[in-house]
DNA sequence: CGTCTTTGACCTGCGC
DNA sequence: GCGCAGGTCAAAGACG
């Protein structure tokens, strides 16, 4: 699938902005200049009124290309939501009958051939309905397990992974596949998220932190509920990014130590078995990122206004 | 004093 | 049934 396409669509809407925009405000910029210039002996009342006027429609004109980009931003979303929960739709298929390989043999009562299938009244066998329901549930959750990595120090020896949200730590393990311990966490920010987060070393190096999510946040991100309480069209944008990773993801780029060599300004997220996602979480964050939308507005105003 | 972290105990699933 | 390993609980301590 080919992930640059989002990336470039939304990016190069965001930075380029168009062209015919460019050339009425240049074109009605200029035209007042030189009307202004012509009227030389008009008073000044007059011009600072022609300038305010014009400031006003440039203003005007801003407000458009903020909604335009808004909006272009909210079809992105929709789009890219789809696309995932499709995909997710096809990876739970093949998991699921990953899984079921994977079960005991006592899954031979066959009392429901998919779990993901809701139990037509079938109680007969081993398993209750509540206990199916679990199967089911476990079933889910397994099947939105992520895996981040995240470049650290060498000297760094905490099990913390910043991506933004809150962590309550409940245990620790040294398992036996892996000298370093292992570090459990529940999202604390709210307490019906059932998110569970493991933070362990890599095996093969040290320096990078291996952070698996399983599950599903059922609240915003904690910083975008921040930095966009005041505006409702920014809570739609988020709501379409609560029920997935990326903010977790692609924030580690951005909330990352700084503090030494090059090496380590961006510690390196690698997701090798999905690096598209990568991509698209980066891309992602950044259209959604209320910041980065405010800044490239103010961006955009201010290349427009520079051309007076 | 409330919250968070630590850590040993306990629980659960699985293989033998 | 037993032992092992991973995961979770909860009391105690640290910290702001």
């Amino acid at each position: 699938m080919d992930f640059s396409s989002w990336i470039n669509t939304s990016l190069d809407l965001n930075i380029n902005p168009p062209r015919v925009y460019e050339e009425v405000i240049k074109k009605e910029v200029g035209t007042n200049f030189f009307s202004l210039g012509m009227r030389m002996s008009s008073t000044k009342e007059e011009s600072s009124n022609d300038l305010v006027e014009e400031l006003k429609r440039v203003s005007a004109e801003n407000k458009k290309l903020t909604e335009m980009l808004t909006d272009m931003c909210d079809s992105y979303n929709t789009l890219r939501s789809n696309l995932v929960d499709y995909m997710r739709k096809n990876s739970e298929k093949d998991q699921h009958n990953l899984s079921f390989k994977k079960r005991k043999p006592e899954s031979s009562n066959n009392n429901n051939s998919n779990p993901m299938v809701v139990n037509n009244g079938n109680s007969q066998g081993s398993s209750t309905d509540e206990e199916s329901c679990k199967k089911r549930r476990e079933e889910s959750i397994k099947s939105k397990i992520s895996r981040v990595y995240v470049k650290t120090e060498g000297s760094d020896t905490s099990l913390i992974v910043k991506d933004g949200y809150q962590w309550r730590k409940y245990g620790q393990k040294v398992t036996r596949d892996n000298p370093s311990p292992r570090a459990y966490f529940k999202c604390s920010f709210a307490p019906s998220c059932p998110v569970k987060k493991k933070v362990q070393r890599s095996v093969e190096d040290q320096s990078i932190l291996v952070a698996t999510y399983e599950g599903e946040h059922n609240h915003p991100h904690p910083s975008q509920m921040e930095a966009t309480s005041g505006s409702s069209r920014c809570m739609t944008l988020n709501s379409a990014s609560c029920n997935s990773f990326a903010p977790t993801d692609a924030l580690e780029l951005t909330k990352s130590k700084s503090s030494n060599g090059s090496k380590n300004v961006n510690p390196k997220i690698v997701t090798p078995e999905v690096p598209q996602t990568l991509v698209e979480q980066m891309a992602n964050s950044l259209t959604k990122d209320p910041n980065f939308r405010a800044a490239l507005i103010s961006a955009i105003s201010g290349r427009a206004l520079h051309k007076n």
